[in-house]
DNA sequence: GTCTATAGTCCGATAGAC
DNA sequence: GTCTATCGGACTATAGAC
């Protein structure tokens, strides 16, 4: 009993503490690269000693994998929506919408995946091979089926998905070049709202989709 | 006279070498990142001894703006086409063409650049407020006077030339998951082919722009 | 202009006290 | 489980011979 007991404690101060350098870490390692984020710089965002995040993870990779391994995850629960859908229009659509709102508010596991797969993936690139390629096929069958139904017209499944990745992770990768070109500014509400649009209509008119609901606001303006 | 003979030649020696090793760190760089890449990689790649790039370029940081420079100035180029084009049929995928064409031959350059403003562009962040903005406004009032005249539907300039960088530069940045993706092939000529026309269709159609010349190839298949 | 040898700095990782 | 102090290695940059 005892020991449950104490088992939780420090189970739950472990976790705590490695939830809380993982999220330092992700910022860090967005920020500067893997080679160039330091352990010290990490320990310091999170309000902690070096010597502890050696205690939570041995060694700087292995902490790297972990943030890679949150990452990925995150990603993969995004994608759910697409196997939901009921075709095209509703699955492209509510798929952009997702990964657009992860790039907004989550921009520092995109820039991690993305320096990481711009070098060649060194680290990672064992789910490149396994989860990567399974996930993809996945969605490309039904991206075929969907263009077999005659609901939208024929393309590369593969094209597509690595347009609308490229469309949407570009808002947090490029966040910086975006916001300097935005007067130095972040995107308004109104902005990401505008952004969001034009990217769907732009993706579904150019598939010969039929367009989203033809009133896509709720009231006003 | 002889004076003159000998700087001609001591400076194209200089050149030369200075290309030798602005070609070596663009791949080093790309490959491992600003801080990832040492003196002794990239001095390697050239084939020199270490202390010889630092006679040519003093300090890494000056070496890594160079590399920087020869990138931009060649997209700069690349969107001339933009410039001389009648109208968005025509200028869209000729630009479209080109920065793929870039992505496919000139990879390293590109993933440089994504390196560096995923990180915040902390070296070269000059370039972004100054010739950055410059170009994007001019080719922003290209695209509204497209729209003013009825050539394409309304869309925010901005968000479009996003749109067309992130789904051409993604061929480059992203190469090795695409690679990986592949059956961890290249893509063959062929593929390349259909990419293009695939995100050409995609973006023309898209837009509302008329279609590209009904019969796009040649002859045989 | 070329190259070797090294100075000086910074970082990942660990030992060991608490 | 926490933290300080430090080791050992790697890197940028330079001094100085050729």
């Amino acid at each position: 009993m005892i020991l449950s007991t104490q088992r939780n404690q420090s189970g739950s101060k472990r976790k705590e503490n490695e939830a809380l350098i993982i999220t330092a870490a992700e910022k860090i390692f967005a920020d500067m690269g893997y080679a160039g984020a330091t352990m010290q710089q990490i320990a310091d965002a999170a309000g902690l000693p070096k010597a502890n995040l050696h205690y939570y993870f041995p060694t700087k990779e292995i902490l790297y994998r972990n943030v890679i391994d949150k990452i990925f995850n995150l990603w993969l629960e995004a994608a759910d929506i697409f196997d939901a859908a009921e075709g095209p229009k509703d699955g492209l659509s509510s798929y952009i919408d997702a990964k657009l709102e992860s790039s907004r508010h989550f921009p520092n596991g995109s820039k991690v995946w993305a320096n990481e797969v711009i070098q060649g993936a060194p680290i990672i690139q064992d789910y490149l091979e396994s989860k990567l390629t399974a996930w993809t096929h996945s969605k490309a069958e039904i991206i075929e089926m969907w263009i077999a139904k005659g609901l939208m017209d024929p393309i590369n499944p593969k094209t597509l998905l690595y347009f609308i990745w490229s469309a949407t992770q570009h808002y947090a990768d490029f966040q910086h070049q975006i916001r300097t070109l935005n007067n130095n500014s972040d995107l308004t509400e109104a902005q990401w709202r505008e952004v969001k649009e034009d990217i769907k209509k732009l993706v579904l008119k150019g598939l010969g989709v039929k367009q989203v609901s033809e009133c896509p606001t709720i009231s006003d303006e």
